[in-house]
DNA sequence: ATTCGGACCTGAAAGC
DNA sequence: TGCTTTCAGGTCCGAA
Protein backbone atom coordinates (compact mmCIF):
# COMPACT_ATOMS: atom_id res chain seq x y z
CA UNK A 1 0.00 0.00 0.00
CA UNK A 2 2.51 2.96 1.09
CA UNK A 3 4.57 4.63 -1.11
CA UNK A 4 6.82 7.96 0.01
CA UNK A 5 4.10 10.39 0.39
CA UNK A 6 2.13 7.42 2.82
CA UNK A 7 5.65 6.56 4.99
CA UNK A 8 6.08 9.78 5.37
CA UNK A 9 2.58 10.40 6.76
CA UNK A 10 3.16 7.36 9.06
CA UNK A 11 6.78 8.80 10.41
CA UNK A 12 5.08 12.18 10.98
CA UNK A 13 2.53 11.07 12.95
CA UNK A 14 4.37 8.79 14.95
CA UNK A 15 7.59 10.71 15.92
CA UNK A 16 5.60 13.28 18.22
CA UNK A 17 4.29 10.39 19.71
CA UNK A 18 7.43 7.88 20.41
CA UNK A 19 9.96 10.03 20.42
CA UNK A 20 12.05 9.65 24.39
CA UNK A 21 9.75 6.20 25.23
CA UNK A 22 11.60 3.54 26.57
CA UNK A 23 10.83 -0.17 25.56
CA UNK A 24 9.80 -2.14 28.68
CA UNK A 25 9.00 -5.68 26.56
CA UNK A 26 7.99 -6.67 23.15
CA UNK A 27 5.32 -8.92 22.04
CA UNK A 28 5.93 -11.28 18.62
CA UNK A 29 2.49 -12.94 17.95
CA UNK A 30 3.72 -13.66 14.20
CA UNK A 31 7.35 -14.55 14.34
CA UNK A 32 7.29 -14.58 10.37
CA UNK A 33 7.92 -10.98 10.24
CA UNK A 34 11.22 -11.23 11.77
CA UNK A 35 13.75 -13.48 10.79
CA UNK A 36 14.40 -15.89 13.87
CA UNK A 37 17.91 -14.01 14.17
CA UNK A 38 16.70 -11.05 14.74
CA UNK A 39 14.30 -12.09 17.32
CA UNK A 40 17.32 -12.86 19.51
CA UNK A 41 18.44 -9.07 18.71
CA UNK A 42 15.01 -7.86 19.45
CA UNK A 43 15.54 -8.46 23.26
CA UNK A 44 17.89 -6.08 23.35
CA UNK A 45 16.24 -3.09 22.67
CA UNK A 46 14.58 -3.89 26.16
CA UNK A 47 15.66 -0.42 28.27
CA UNK A 48 16.41 1.47 25.22
CA UNK A 49 14.92 4.69 24.23
CA UNK A 50 13.44 6.06 21.05
CA UNK A 51 15.98 8.63 19.96
CA UNK A 52 13.76 9.52 16.65
CA UNK A 53 12.24 7.94 13.52
CA UNK A 54 13.88 8.48 9.81
CA UNK A 55 12.18 7.25 6.17
CA UNK A 56 14.53 6.18 3.51
CA UNK A 57 12.59 5.25 -0.14
CA UNK A 58 9.57 3.13 1.57
CA UNK A 59 11.74 2.12 4.48
CA UNK A 60 11.00 3.18 8.24
CA UNK A 61 13.63 3.60 10.33
CA UNK A 62 13.59 3.81 14.38
CA UNK A 63 16.29 4.62 16.05
CA UNK A 64 17.35 4.11 19.65
CA UNK A 65 19.73 4.61 21.83
CA UNK A 66 22.97 2.70 22.42
CA UNK A 67 23.16 2.35 18.44
CA UNK A 68 20.05 -0.18 17.68
CA UNK A 69 17.67 0.67 14.22
CA UNK A 70 14.78 -1.01 13.60
CA UNK A 71 14.21 -1.44 9.71
CA UNK A 72 10.76 -1.84 8.53
CA UNK A 73 9.23 -2.09 5.66
CA UNK A 74 5.32 -1.48 5.03
CA UNK A 75 4.88 -3.67 1.49
CA UNK A 76 1.51 -3.57 0.58
CA UNK A 77 -0.78 -4.00 3.88
CA UNK A 78 1.26 -3.03 6.73
CA UNK A 79 0.36 -0.70 9.50
CA UNK A 80 1.95 1.00 12.25
CA UNK A 81 -0.95 1.52 15.27
CA UNK A 82 0.18 3.97 18.21
CA UNK A 83 -2.77 3.52 20.79
CA UNK A 84 -4.28 2.42 23.71
CA UNK A 85 -3.35 -1.16 25.59
CA UNK A 86 -6.44 -2.04 26.25
CA UNK A 87 -7.73 -1.52 23.05
CA UNK A 88 -8.89 -4.64 20.97
CA UNK A 89 -5.72 -6.83 19.52
CA UNK A 90 -6.92 -8.17 16.09
CA UNK A 91 -5.66 -11.00 14.22
CA UNK A 92 -3.71 -8.94 12.03
CA UNK A 93 -1.71 -7.87 14.63
CA UNK A 94 2.04 -9.51 14.81
CA UNK A 95 4.46 -7.04 16.49
CA UNK A 96 3.70 -5.06 19.82
CA UNK A 97 6.55 -2.57 21.58
CA UNK A 98 5.19 -1.33 25.27
CA UNK A 99 7.28 1.11 26.88
CA UNK A 100 7.88 2.62 30.32
CA UNK A 101 4.60 4.56 32.37
CA UNK A 102 2.86 4.84 28.97
CA UNK A 103 -0.95 2.91 28.54
CA UNK A 104 0.12 3.22 25.03
CA UNK A 105 1.75 1.00 22.81
CA UNK A 106 3.17 0.56 19.40
CA UNK A 107 1.73 -2.33 17.37
CA UNK A 108 2.49 -3.33 13.74
CA UNK A 109 -0.80 -4.94 11.95
CA UNK A 110 0.07 -6.66 8.19
CA UNK A 111 -3.04 -8.26 7.07
CA UNK A 112 -0.79 -9.84 4.09
CA UNK A 113 1.86 -10.64 6.00
CA UNK A 114 4.64 -9.27 3.43
CA UNK A 115 5.98 -6.87 6.05
CA UNK A 116 8.93 -6.90 7.64
CA UNK A 117 10.65 -5.73 10.75
CA UNK A 118 14.92 -5.93 11.30
CA UNK A 119 16.62 -4.75 14.11
CA UNK A 120 20.01 -3.71 13.24
CA UNK A 121 22.91 -1.48 14.42
CA UNK A 122 22.02 2.49 13.42
CA UNK A 123 26.01 3.12 11.93
CA UNK A 124 25.23 0.17 9.42
CA UNK A 125 21.39 -0.02 9.22
CA UNK A 126 21.31 2.62 5.75
CA UNK A 127 23.89 0.28 3.95
CA UNK A 128 21.27 -3.03 4.01
CA UNK A 129 18.60 -2.13 1.57
CA UNK A 130 20.82 -0.86 -1.84
CA UNK A 131 18.40 2.47 -2.58
CA UNK A 132 18.60 5.32 -5.00
CA UNK A 133 18.25 8.72 -4.46
CA UNK A 134 15.26 10.34 -2.68
CA UNK A 135 12.79 12.10 -5.18
CA UNK A 136 12.77 15.18 -3.16
CA UNK A 137 15.84 15.75 -2.34
CA UNK A 138 17.99 14.92 -5.84
CA UNK A 139 19.22 17.91 -7.93
CA UNK A 140 18.20 18.19 -11.59
CA UNK A 141 21.64 17.32 -11.92
CA UNK A 142 21.86 14.08 -10.34
CA UNK A 143 18.62 12.84 -11.73
CA UNK A 144 19.35 13.66 -15.43
CA UNK A 145 23.14 11.77 -14.46
CA UNK A 146 20.98 8.63 -12.95
CA UNK A 147 19.30 8.56 -17.08
CA UNK A 148 22.89 7.91 -18.84
CA UNK A 149 23.60 4.44 -20.35
CA UNK A 150 20.37 3.26 -18.59
CA UNK A 151 17.70 0.96 -21.09
CA UNK A 152 13.98 -0.18 -20.81
CA UNK A 153 10.59 1.76 -19.61
CA UNK A 154 10.32 4.81 -17.92
CA UNK A 155 7.32 3.60 -15.80
CA UNK A 156 10.14 0.02 -14.97
CA UNK A 157 13.01 2.61 -13.99
CA UNK A 158 10.81 4.88 -11.66
CA UNK A 159 9.63 2.10 -9.94
CA UNK A 160 13.01 0.33 -9.53
CA UNK A 161 13.84 1.68 -5.88
CA UNK A 162 17.67 1.25 -6.97
CA UNK A 163 17.51 4.02 -9.30
CA UNK A 164 15.00 6.42 -7.38
CA UNK A 165 13.74 5.17 -4.00
CA UNK A 166 10.22 5.72 -2.96
CA UNK A 167 7.77 5.58 -5.96
CA UNK A 168 5.32 2.94 -6.49
CA UNK A 169 2.97 1.97 -8.93
CA UNK A 170 0.04 4.72 -7.90
CA UNK A 171 2.65 8.04 -7.93
CA UNK A 172 4.23 6.54 -11.03
CA UNK A 173 1.40 6.82 -12.59
CA UNK A 174 0.52 10.16 -11.67
CA UNK A 175 3.98 11.61 -12.15
CA UNK A 176 3.51 10.03 -15.93
CA UNK A 177 0.35 11.83 -16.62
CA UNK A 178 1.54 15.17 -15.17
CA UNK A 179 4.84 15.00 -16.96
CA UNK A 180 2.77 14.18 -20.20
CA UNK A 181 5.17 10.70 -20.74
CA UNK A 182 3.85 7.48 -21.79
CA UNK A 183 4.47 4.83 -19.28
CA UNK A 184 6.51 2.49 -21.96
CA UNK A 185 8.64 5.35 -22.94
CA UNK A 186 12.24 4.19 -23.78
CA UNK A 187 14.43 6.27 -21.41
CA UNK A 188 16.85 6.40 -24.04
CA UNK A 189 14.51 8.16 -26.58
CA UNK A 190 14.16 11.28 -22.73
CA UNK A 191 15.75 14.39 -23.91
CA UNK A 192 16.97 17.00 -21.45
CA UNK A 193 13.62 19.15 -21.68
CA UNK A 194 11.42 16.03 -21.04
CA UNK A 195 13.73 15.26 -18.43
CA UNK A 196 13.35 18.50 -16.48
CA UNK A 197 9.71 17.88 -16.94
CA UNK A 198 9.65 14.59 -15.04
CA UNK A 199 11.96 16.28 -12.60
CA UNK A 200 9.44 19.13 -12.25
CA UNK A 201 6.42 16.80 -12.05
CA UNK A 202 7.95 13.94 -9.58
CA UNK A 203 8.33 16.74 -6.99
CA UNK A 204 4.94 18.56 -7.51
CA UNK A 205 2.85 15.37 -7.54
CA UNK A 206 4.96 13.68 -4.51
CA UNK A 207 4.81 17.10 -2.65
CA UNK A 208 1.04 17.86 -2.96
CA UNK A 209 0.52 14.07 -2.19
CA UNK A 210 2.07 14.92 1.14
CA UNK A 211 0.38 17.94 1.67
CA UNK A 212 -2.71 15.72 1.74
CA UNK A 213 -1.50 13.08 3.30
CA UNK A 214 -1.18 10.01 1.61
CA UNK A 215 -3.62 8.07 -0.68
CA UNK A 216 -6.09 6.15 1.11
CA UNK A 217 -8.07 3.87 -1.75
CA UNK A 218 -8.12 0.57 0.43
CA UNK A 219 -5.89 0.24 3.21
CA UNK A 220 -3.52 3.28 4.35
CA UNK A 221 -4.26 5.00 7.73
CA UNK A 222 -1.43 6.57 9.59
CA UNK A 223 -0.59 5.45 13.04
CA UNK A 224 -3.91 7.33 14.99
CA UNK A 225 -6.36 5.39 12.59
CA UNK A 226 -6.43 8.73 10.17
CA UNK A 227 -6.64 8.36 6.36
CA UNK A 228 -5.30 10.60 3.80
CA UNK A 229 -6.89 12.74 1.19
CA UNK A 230 -4.95 12.36 -2.16
CA UNK A 231 -7.18 9.80 -3.66
CA UNK A 232 -9.80 12.41 -4.32
CA UNK A 233 -6.98 14.13 -6.31
CA UNK A 234 -5.45 11.30 -8.53
CA UNK A 235 -5.88 11.59 -11.75
CA UNK A 236 -5.01 8.56 -13.78
CA UNK A 237 -4.64 6.06 -10.85
CA UNK A 238 -8.03 3.74 -11.29
CA UNK A 239 -9.39 5.65 -13.28
CA UNK A 240 -10.12 3.23 -16.11
CA UNK A 241 -12.52 4.55 -18.84
CA UNK A 242 -13.08 8.09 -16.97
CA UNK A 243 -12.83 10.97 -18.89
CA UNK A 244 -9.57 12.23 -18.37
CA UNK A 245 -9.35 15.50 -16.66
CA UNK A 246 -7.39 17.58 -19.16
CA UNK A 247 -8.74 16.15 -22.35
CA UNK A 248 -11.58 14.29 -21.87
CA UNK A 249 -10.29 10.93 -23.76
CA UNK A 250 -11.16 7.80 -21.69
CA UNK A 251 -8.16 6.46 -19.47
CA UNK A 252 -6.60 3.33 -20.46
CA UNK A 253 -4.81 0.07 -18.64
CA UNK A 254 -2.78 -1.58 -19.75
CA UNK A 255 -0.42 -4.17 -17.97
CA UNK A 256 3.51 -4.01 -17.37
CA UNK A 257 5.12 -6.64 -15.63
CA UNK A 258 2.07 -7.91 -13.83
CA UNK A 259 0.67 -4.39 -12.49
CA UNK A 260 -1.45 -2.38 -14.01
CA UNK A 261 -0.53 1.17 -15.92
CA UNK A 262 -3.10 3.63 -16.51
CA UNK A 263 -2.86 6.68 -18.70
CA UNK A 264 -4.13 9.20 -21.32
CA UNK A 265 -3.63 7.85 -24.59
CA UNK A 266 -3.72 11.44 -25.80
CA UNK A 267 -2.10 13.50 -23.18
CA UNK A 268 0.69 10.57 -22.70
CA UNK A 269 1.65 9.89 -26.56
CA UNK A 270 3.81 6.71 -27.01
CA UNK A 271 7.23 7.65 -28.14
CA UNK A 272 8.89 5.79 -31.90
CA UNK A 273 12.25 5.00 -32.05
C1' DA B 1 20.32 -7.54 -19.73
C1' DT B 2 15.88 -6.33 -19.14
C1' DT B 3 11.49 -8.63 -18.69
C1' DC B 4 8.16 -11.95 -17.25
C1' DG B 5 5.68 -14.95 -14.27
C1' DG B 6 5.31 -16.80 -9.93
C1' DA B 7 5.84 -16.66 -5.02
C1' DC B 8 4.92 -14.66 -0.62
C1' DC B 9 -0.48 -13.84 1.94
C1' DT B 10 -5.32 -12.27 2.85
C1' DG B 11 -9.66 -10.31 1.80
C1' DA B 12 -12.71 -7.41 -1.01
C1' DA B 13 -15.04 -6.97 -5.20
C1' DA B 14 -16.46 -8.50 -9.52
C1' DG B 15 -18.06 -12.20 -12.48
C1' DC B 16 -20.99 -16.07 -13.39
C1' DT C 1 -27.50 -16.52 -3.03
C1' DG C 2 -23.10 -18.76 -3.47
C1' DC C 3 -19.07 -20.27 -5.69
C1' DT C 4 -14.97 -18.83 -8.54
C1' DT C 5 -11.89 -15.61 -10.31
C1' DT C 6 -9.41 -11.39 -10.28
C1' DC C 7 -7.15 -7.87 -8.18
C1' DA C 8 -4.40 -5.10 -4.74
C1' DG C 9 0.15 1.42 -2.63
C1' DG C 10 5.87 -4.28 -2.83
C1' DT C 11 9.79 -6.90 -3.68
C1' DC C 12 12.54 -11.10 -4.57
C1' DC C 13 13.94 -14.96 -7.47
C1' DG C 14 14.62 -17.82 -11.28
C1' DA C 15 13.80 -18.65 -16.02
C1' DA C 16 13.23 -16.98 -21.11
Amino acid sequence: MPELPEVETTIRCLTPKLQGLEVTSFKLRFPGIVGNKEEKILKKLRGKKITGLRRRGKWILIDFDSDLSLLCHLKMTGQFLFCSSKDPIDKHTHFILCFKDRKEELRFRDVRKFGSISCHLTSEVLSFPQLGPEPLEVSFYRFRRLFQGRRGRLKSLLLNQNFIAGIGNIYADEILFEAKLHPLTPVFLLGEDELRILWKAMRFVLRKALKYRGTSIRDFKDAEGKEGDFQSHLRVYGKESIPCSRCRKRIERLRLGGRSSFFCSRCQKEKRC
